[in-house]
DNA sequence: TTTATCTTGGACTGGTCGTTCCAAGATAGG
DNA sequence: CCTATCTTGGAACGACCAGTCCAAGATAAA
């Protein structure tokens, strides 16, 4: 009956979601994801629907496929505090070298961007789904009597959330991977017994 | 012999300076800045430059006029640990009530614009300025003997210093002040003795 | 093969971008 | 006053923006 779409949606997705990811949504153009794409403007239109729909669509699919496996591998080693002190290695890892080296994370730089309200949830969702992970490690670290007795858990939770942001930001700078994994022992040092 | 201006740059540089803050460069147009001001095209572009020379000066007029005052009054206070804990309370307080709340720091923000090589500079003055103090502070606190013997104290500058960032970059999210501020309780007081 | 329906290429729209340009206005020394 | 020189308002420029539209192409059921 109707002809069918001569490419891979979730393929374009991924396309699109590394240029917003490298550029920022207020610097790509259309044009930008047309090119790497190779689609025209009435496939991406008809398919996905504006620049901001697009957008939105890209944050969730890196809040998914991105953000939460490296949450879900943290929230899957149960060794307590060198579970957490791996997840901020692998973090500054994939900030500081290879291909993503300086690219920050697409959440953390959405918050410089006037984006539409449905990106805006990505953030909170993020920020609360790092916090959950860090919080349940850190019991897990406590039960194994490896933190300092009287630590507010989810404090310290929220505490190493934000510096997992600062990581992502600084990063956007070029920052050396050295002096941040130095400032993460610094923060995880003081809570062991 | 020749006119004089109509108008005193460095208030429009003040001006221009809420501006950038608030929408970020890349979403500030120059006719936003022409409103702002009140200026003509000409006026602007005669004076300043192009908008990234614009964009320079003002990331370096809030350096010198807003950034640096704050860690001078953190390394005026003796006091050690409570300094650093009052520096804390005030940026919070600067990023999620009154005037500029949900601004974040036009330097951090800047993290995320493709800015100007110029602009780029400032991002490590600022950084290297704030850690400084920070380093001097702790240095106090740990001559007072406030801190736990054997911290590492300039990584634990650093360490603080990205904590400042990422609250920079929260509170461009709307995040209220009192979970910041419990972070922030949770980051310093692993510290004392 | 015909036909109905979706997809695709690409021209086009109205608007905004940063920047340039020039004539008119303002100023202060002579 | 006169005049040289800087400033100012605002028109104009080419480039780009997100988004629309339609004819041509592709597809698969009948």
């Amino acid at each position: 009956m109707a002809d069918v779409k001569h490419f891979d949606p979730d393929r374009v997705l991924g396309l699109a979601e590394l240029v917003f990811w490298r550029r920022g949504a207020g610097s790509t153009g259309i044009q930008d994801v047309l090119t790497a794409t190779g689609l025209s403007r009435s496939s991406l239109y008809n398919t996905f629907g504006g620049k901001e729909d697009l957008y939105e669509l890209v944050m969730r699919r890196y809040l998914d496929q991105r953000s939460r496996p490296m949450f879900a591998r943290l929230a899957a080693d149960r060794r307590g505090l060198p579970a957490i002190s791996s997840f901020f290695s692998r973090l500054i890892g994939v900030r500081c070298s290879g291909e993503f080296a300086g690219w920050g994370c697409l959440v953390s730089n959405a918050h410089l961007e006037d984006s539409p309200v449905g990106a805006k949830v990505v953030l909170d969702e993020h920020q609360a789904a790092l916090s959950i992970v860090l919080h349940a490690a850190l019991k897990v670290a406590d039960d194994k009597h490896q933190l300092r007795p009287g630590l507010d858990l989810a404090a310290t939770a929220e505490h190493l959330t934000l510096l997992a942001y600062a990581i992502n930001l600084r990063s956007r700078a070029g920052v050396q991977a050295e002096p941040l994994q130095a400032a993460v022992r610094a923060a995880l040092a003081p809570l062991v017994v």
